[in-house]
DNA sequence: TTTCACTTTAGAATTATTATAAACTAGAAT
DNA sequence: ATTCTAGTTTATAATAATTCTAAAGTGAAA
C-alpha cells in the first residue's frame, strides 16, 4: 500500500491524515498477512521505529478510529486485553492460551450445520467460533 | 439443594464451609435454571439479603474457589467484566450486547460439520460458539 | 496567513481485579 | 470445653487496561 493510498484510506474514512495516523496506518495495513495485536504490543513495535512520537492515548484513539471506520476488527478474548485484527472479513479464531496467540480461521474452514434460532424479537448478528488450543 | 448438601458440596471440594461461602453457595446453586452473573451483579444481589457481611474480595475469593472446584464456568465476553455461569456442562452462548445478557445454548443445538485442524503440535481443547444478537 | 475544528498529548481518573497483612474462625488436638 | 492453627475474611492498597481531560498543536479551508 502506497503512501497515497494510505492518505486516501484515511481521508475517505473522514480521518485527517496526521503524522501519527499515517505512521500507524502504514505499519498496520502495509503487509501481506493479517496482523493481530494488542495496544501494548503495537506500542512496543512502534517505539522501535521512533519516526514519530506517539502518546499511548494516541494509539488508543487511532485504533478506535480505525475500528470505527471498519479497518480493524476487535477480538475480545479470555483475559484482560483486547486484540485487534487487520482481517476485517468475517472469520473465526484459534486461541493458544500458552502463548496468548490468536490465529485466524477462514470462514470456509468452519461449517455449522445447525444453529438455534435467536430469542424472540432478536436476530443473529454474527456467529463467532472460538477454538481453544492445548498442547 | 438442602443446607446439608451445600455443606457437603463445599467440604468435598476442600472448602471450609464458612458463613460467607455457605450463603453464596446457597444463592448460586439453589435454583432450577442456570444462572449468569458478574461479580458486580452478584454483589448487588447479595447485598439485598444482608444476612452476612461480605467484603468484595470475599466474593472474588469465593467465586474463584468455586470456579477452581469446577462448580462454576467462567465466560469471558466482549467488554471488561467476566461472567460466571452455574451451568458447568459444555455449552455455547447467545450474547445480547444491548442488555449485556448471556443466554445458554445447549451443545445439542449447535452442530458443527467442519472444523479446521489444530496448528502443528497443538490439539483442540474445546470449541466455543458465540452468537451475537441484534434487534 | 489566518482561523478553527479536529488531534495529540501528558497526566489524572476510572474500573475490574489481585495482592497484602492483620483480624477472625472452623474444626482438630488437647 | 478450651486451645491452637491453618485456612478465611476483611479493608485497604496496588495493579493494569483503558478512558477522560484540558491544554497545546496542526491540517486544511477560506
Amino acid at each position: 500500500m502506497k503512501h497515497k493510498d494510505i492518505l486516501n484510506k484515511l481521508r475517505t474514512s473522514g480521518l485527517r491524515p496526521t503524522k501519527q495516523r499515517v505512521e500507524i496506518a502504514k505499519f498496520l495495513f502495509d503487509r501481506e498477512k493479517t496482523f493481530h495485536f494488542t495496544v501494548e504490543s503495537l506500542n512496543k513495535l512502534l517505539l522501535k521505529k521512533i519516526t514519530t512520537k506517539f502518546a499511548l492515548a494516541t494509539i488508543y484513539n487511532t485504533i478506535h478510529a480505525f475500528k470505527k471506520a471498519g479497518h480493524l476488527n476487535k477480538v475480545e478474548v479470555r483475559g484482560k486485553r483486547s486484540y485487534f485484527d487487520t482481517n476485517i472479513t468475517n472469520h473465526h479464531h484459534f486461541y493458544d492460551s500458552d502463548t496468548s496467540e490468536l490465529i485466524d480461521i477462514d470462514v470456509k474452514d468452519v461449517i455449522i450445520q445447525k444453529l438455534p434460532k435467536a430469542p424472540n424479537g432478536k436476530k443473529i448478528k454474527n456467529v463467532e467460533v472460538f477454538i481453544n488450543l492445548k498442547n
